[in-house]
DNA sequence: AACATTTTCGCAAAGCTTTGCGAAAATGTT
DNA sequence: AACATTTTCGCAAAGCTTTGCGAAAATGTT
C-alpha cells in the first residue's frame, strides 16, 4: 500500500536506522491502522528463540509452588517473556513428556523442580546441550553438574530450633514428611545436627508422616506417649495435622505446647496465636530463579548451587 | 540421507497413506536415530495455529485458582495443548497487555477471569472477531454475549443458609466480600432472597469486609452488638477472618456458634471441627471450562453462559 | 562539475514445514 | 501386449519474518 518493499516495512517497524524518519513515520502510522501485529511464529522460526519458559513442577496446587509461579511469572512479564505451566503429578514419564514438550516448542529456558520419583536426570542435561538452559528449584537432583536454586533447608531448621531452644523447651517433637524425600533428610539432618550441639539437655522424638491426616496420627501418638513440650513441623502439610489434633483437644499454645514450623507463611498465620514460622519464601525463589536463568542465558556461567536465606517469622507460638 | 524429497518424508512421518510401508520405515527409523523433532514454529506458521491456550487471571496465588488451573492443564495435557498463564494483579491495563501477548502469540483458545475493575471488554470481543475463542471463567463480565461458566453463587449460598435453617438458627451473621464485587453481590442476593423467603423467624446481620483481617473485625464487632448464632462465610478469605477470633476467644463450634461457608474445600478442612461448606470447585470448574472451549473451538455453539452445582458438603460445624 | 561519501531502500535467500497437483512407476485388465 | 488404474513420490509454492549485500538516490567536497 506504501510502494516500498516488505524489507523496509520491517527496518521501519524495528526503528532501523538505516530508514529514514519520513518512511518509518508513514510504515508506524499505517501499522496503526490495519492494526498490524507481527506473527510470532514466523519471527521465532527466523530467529529461532522464543519469548516464552516452560515450567515443569510435580503439581502446581501445592501450598509452595504457586507463590513461586506467582513470583516467577511477575519478573519474566517485565522482560517480555511468558510462562508455560506444565505438572507432572509426581509421575517421571509425564515429567519427562513435559520436557519433551518444552524441547519441542523451543523454549528459551527450563524451571523444573522433580518428581519424588525422578532417578534418571540424563534427559535433562540433554536438553541443557542444546543450549537450552535448565534451572532446578526447590525439589533438586543430587547430581552436581547443574544449576540449582533452593530454599534454605538447613539454615531454617537451624533457626526453627533456636527459636525452641532460647525458650528452654527440654522436650521437642520432630515431625517430617516422607521419609524418602531429599527434603525431609535434609531437614532431618539439620534437626540431628542442632540436636548433637545441645548434648543431653534436650530429648527429643521423631516420626514422620506422609500426609495432614498421618502427622495428626503420629502427633496424637506422640501427646501420649512422649508428653513433648514443643512441636516442630517440617512443613505446611504437617503443619495443618498438627494443628487440627490441636483444636480438637482444645490445646492451650502457647502455655501447653510451643509450636514452630518452617513454611512460606500463608498457613501459620491462619491460626490464632499465629504459628512461628522459619520462612522458605516461594515469591523469593522465584525471583532469585529468574536472576539466575538470566546470567545462564547470557551464557558466562558455571554451574551454581543457590540458597536463599531464611529468617524466622515471630508468631506468639512459641 | 535416504535419497527423497522433504515431501515425502513429511508425509511419512505423518502415516499419509500416500506413502508406502518400506518408506515409512525407513524414515521413521532415520528420524529416530537422528532424533529428528518436527519444528513447532514452522508448523505454526504454516497451519497458523498453536497448541497453546491462554489463561488471564487477576492473580495465581489465590485459594480458587490454582486449582482451577491444576484441574485445567490436566484436561488439556491430554490433547496435546499447554497452557500460558498471565496474571493481570487486579489491574485492567495489564490486562489488556496480557490479552495482546495471547493474540500475538496466536493461541488456540483463551480462558480469563476479568479483574475487579474491568469494564471495557471490548477487546475480548474483538480478540473473538479473529476467531480465538474466549471463555470467561468465575471472575466473568455481565455483557451477555459471551461464553461464561461460573460456579452456582445463588445455589452455593441457598445450600449454605439452608443447612443453617435445617439446624434451626435464628440470629445470622453473614459476612461478604468487597461490596464493589460482582460475585458479593450476586451471593448476597440469593441470602436475601432465602431469608425473604423465611420471613421474620429469622433475623440477621449483613456486613462487608475485603480482607481476612477486617473479616475479624467485622466478626468481632457483630458478636458484641447482635450475639448471632451462626456466621455465614461468602469465601474462604472470609471464613479465615472469622475463625481466627473463633480460635482466639476459645469459641465452641458447632455448640456457642455454627459456622457455613461458602468455599472449595480446602480452608475449611484445616479446622477442627471442619468447617461445613457449599462447594464451588475449582477443579470442576476446571473441567467445564475445558469442554466448553472444545465445542467452541468446533465452531457450531452458541455464546452461553453455564454453571457448576453445588453441594453441601458437612463438617460439624453446624 | 566531477568525484566521494552517506543515506535510504530493495532483492533475494533463509528459516522449516505443509500440501495441491502432476508425473513416474507399478500393478491390474482385457 | 496394449491400455487403464492404482500406488508412490517429488516440485514448487506458500506461510511471514529477518538480514546481508548491493544499488540507487541524495548529499557533501574539492
Amino acid at each position: 500500500m506504501l510502494n516500498m518493499s516488505i524489507s523496509t516495512v520491517s527496518r521501519a517497524l524495528k526503528d532501523h536506522p538505516d530508514i529514514s524518519k519520513e518512511t518509518k513515520e508513514k510504515v508506524r502510522e499505517l501499522a496503526e491502522i490495519l492494526e498490524y501485529e507481527p506473527n510470532t511464529y514466523a519471527i521465532n522460526l527466523r530467529t529461532n528463540n522464543s519469548k516464552e519458559f516452560g515450567v515443569i513442577v510435580p503439581a502446581i496446587s501445592n501450598y509452595f509452588y504457586h507463590s513461586f509461579i506467582s513470583s516467577l511469572e511477575e519478573e519474566v512479564r517485565r522482560y517480555g517473556y511468558s510462562l508455560i505451566i506444565l505438572q507432572s503429578v509426581d509421575d517421571p514419564e509425564i515429567e519427562l513428556e513435559n520436557l519433551k514438550r518444552c524441547k519441542q516448542s523451543r523454549v528459551a529456558g527450563i524451571f523444573v523442580s522433580i518428581t519424588s520419583k525422578t532417578e534418571d536426570i540424563k534427559p535433562f542435561l540433554k536438553v541443557e546441550d542444546q543450549d537450552i538452559p535448565i534451572i532446578f528449584f526447590d525439589k533438586v537432583p543430587a547430581f552436581e553438574a547443574c544449576n540449582k536454586v533452593c530454599v534454605a533447608d538447613s539454615l531454617a531448621t537451624q533457626l526453627a530450633v533456636e527459636a525452641l531452644i532460647t525458650k528452654k523447651k527440654k522436650k521437642i517433637l520432630a515431625l517430617f514428611g516422607d521419609i524418602n524425600l531429599s527434603i525431609s533428610n535434609k531437614r532431618l539432618a539439620a534437626f540431628e545436627k542442632e540436636m548433637a550441639k545441645m548434648g543431653s539437655t534436650i530429648s527429643y522424638t521423631i516420626d514422620f508422616a506422609n500426609s495432614a491426616k498421618a502427622a495428626s496420627l503420629a502427633f496424637t501418638k506422640a501427646l501420649e506417649e512422649s508428653k513433648p513440650d514443643a512441636v516442630f513441623c517440617m512443613s505446611d502439610e504437617i503443619l495443618t495435622g498438627v494443628m487440627k489434633v490441636i483444636q480438637k483437644l482444645a490445646i492451650k499454645i502457647p502455655n501447653d505446647l510451643s509450636i514452630v514450623a518452617i513454611s512460606d507463611g500463608f498457613i501459620p498465620q491462619l491460626y490464632f496465636p499465629e504459628i512461628a514460622y522459619a520462612e522458605t519464601s516461594g515469591f523469593k525463589l522465584g525471583k532469585l530463579a529468574f536472576s539466575r536463568m538470566m546470567t545462564c542465558m547470557a551464557g558466562n556461567s558455571f554451574v551454581q548451587e543457590l540458597t536463599i536465606d531464611s529468617v524466622l517469622i515471630n508468631g506468639g507460638s512459641i
